[in-house]
DNA sequence: GATGAATGAGCTTTCATTCAT
DNA sequence: TATGAATGAAAGCTCATTCAT
């Protein structure tokens, strides 16, 4: 009988196990890959039966989509304490760069997890509203780099826009070809490569309002 | 009595329905992505019944392999076009990039393929055997990039095989986000980053010897 | 054109190439075991297409009928040389017994097949003619040891055969244990296990007329 | 609110359905042998289908084990009770033997399966910890015969253990020639069979202190 | 809300057999 | 006769998902 517990209450403790749900899938996740996590392996991570689970996410996409956000949520979250750290602009933009690296570096589930939702290895990866969802948090993700190199380099913020997605692309460029090998085959060291393009980038941002 | 097909075409007919089913293989790939792409479905799309597709190809890996192959080939291809076409060496540069991303744009899953091939969703997807024949394609399709920039910059085979790599990154970091939709979002035009880049890269090799 | 050929001729060419498969099925059967037999194998081994060897034998079963024939053949020789070879009627009687003995121990394949065609994990083996000629070939390969037992013991024919068969169960039940790994698990050697029985076979021969 | 059912009780409940499909699987096995035993066979016997099954048996081969493994113990039930219901020791070894016999004579299936599983027609049917399993249940169910021996014949217990050893290797003889029919051939009754090696058992080990 | 049972569709792969050439 | 292409049925197994309790 819990008639006595307020709806609030109730709701909170619904939240709770949720997110006990969404910790064991991302735990999962990342000791099993994505094709270790099924369902009944997030379950039990969970302490819970698969059944159990459809009462907190109506679908495996939604679990992945969950888990994207997160994951977007946390970067966001590391690239503000990254830039928080330092004292001038071009400090803050290295910082962020690489803070980005090392966050997808350590997580390499969640680039996967990444290009497998949006990219769609299913039909439809989720619906349009999550997917917006999941968007509006990666520019939120972003925003701070670009503020950073538009004072850095004196740009309009669409000018610093551009900059920073190309920065991104690199990024990827890197996290993609490192994460499945082929840099090594290439014998290049990715960390490498971002220092170099951010030297790069650096210099034409200090260059340019002169 | 067989002498009305000698054993020459037979071979020639065999091929030529291998490239069949590797084509319909393909064609699925492209039209269901990597998960629709069953047994089943590549044997239907080429008219025939899963078994036939056996003899063959012995493994649906060995399908992802030749696929994979085949792009490498005609990637290396491709850049070979655009370079011969060119003139000046910062034409054949710009020309190489461009055909690259070209070639990706207009087949996206072979980009997928790529990576899903050596990130190994599955626990080894190929061979390391196979691994090897891959990776060597991917060097010699890149190497007369790394020609072009050695002589474009001055640079050392070393110094031009950084800066290829690096191009290459950012090319993929480009492709991906735009083949997953990022790009989009982010109201970038994949075109436009690659020239960027492009223009950034040559200005700076042009500088360097100087 | 081969309307040169007389007709015998033709099919003694015919039999000579069934004979090929059959030898080549043999050996398959031998390297691979039962499951390892395939059409496929057979055929490869015999130089010839899975097709071909239907215009030998219509039917897999049709093959296994046929080696077990044969074997049951080979068995029967194999007893008439081991008693040739005696001097004694218990010698003659101990070495067709042992004689049996090394035959399926040395072609553990042949028991396999035995028991696999008989026996019928199969639905029906074989038609039953198929099987009423192994069953006379099993006699007659039978026949030599009841008569050296009929001597040696003074026993009518029924005796004989009688106790024919309690030998015969006696060798197969070591046989099968023995091939089984059974005999391994229980300490004991096969050889010792015939030789005792055999021991006890003779005495009990012998004291019987007096 | 699973008040409703016990958790005993629903442990229960499963064991009890498991051992409905374990007799769903003899059934099948012993209708359609060991071929015709597939799983979808075994789960449709059951009521099921053939993904529930491998919720109470992680394989098939798991289930073959089982039922051998039941098989075996019952055996050693069987033997048990018919010596206890002899008073002599002579009447105790023909009672347990003719018990084997009229075990296996009214299963033929479980025979089939035990030189299946053991002999292996896979590879190796079972982990070596199962096959260890089995053997040491082959060898308690053995032990009650080999006692009686022992002090039939006043014999040591490694001569009773190779007597016992002879015994059993005569009585699997007569059933497989009997299971395959060959018995029926060579016109000789397994049951005559038997008792004709008993007498000539009980015989020797009279003889055999004095 | 949670369980545990069950489904059903699907997967890759194997193989005896057929048949046009 | 022989080939080689192809079939089609089947096998063992996995998994997201549903549902009565």
């Amino acid at each position: 009988m819990d008639g006595a517990m307020p709806a609030n209450r109730r709701e909170t403790n619904r939240k709770f196990r949720q997110d006990a749900v969404l910790a064991a899938a991302q735990q999962v996740f990342g000791e099993q890959g994505l094709e270790g996590a099924t369902m009944r392996a997030i379950a039990q991570a969970a302490g819970y039966t698969a059944g159990a689970v459809y009462s907190y996410y109506p679908t495996k996409e939604t679990i992945y989509a969950e888990i994207l956000a997160h994951s977007l949520a946390e970067l966001r979250t590391g690239i503000a304490a990254a830039i928080a750290a330092e004292k001038t602009d071009e400090g803050r933009l290295r910082a962020a760069i690489r803070a980005v690296y090392a966050f997808y570096r350590s997580r390499p589930q969640d680039l996967d997890l990444g290009l497998y939702v949006f990219q769609g290895l299913r039909p439809r990866g989720l619906g349009p509203e999550l997917d917006r969802q999941l968007n509006s948090r990666l520019i939120m993700a972003l925003q701070k780099i670009a503020g950073t190199i538009a004072r850095l380099g004196g740009l309009t913020p669409l000018a610093a826009h551009r900059e920073t997605v190309a920065a991104i692309c690199h990024l990827f460029g890197v996290l993609v070809l490192a994460g499945t090998g082929r840099l090594k085959i290439l014998d290049s060291d990715p960390e490498i490569l971002i220092d170099h393009y951010l030297d790069g980038l650096v210099a034409r941002l200090k260059r340019l309002p002169g």
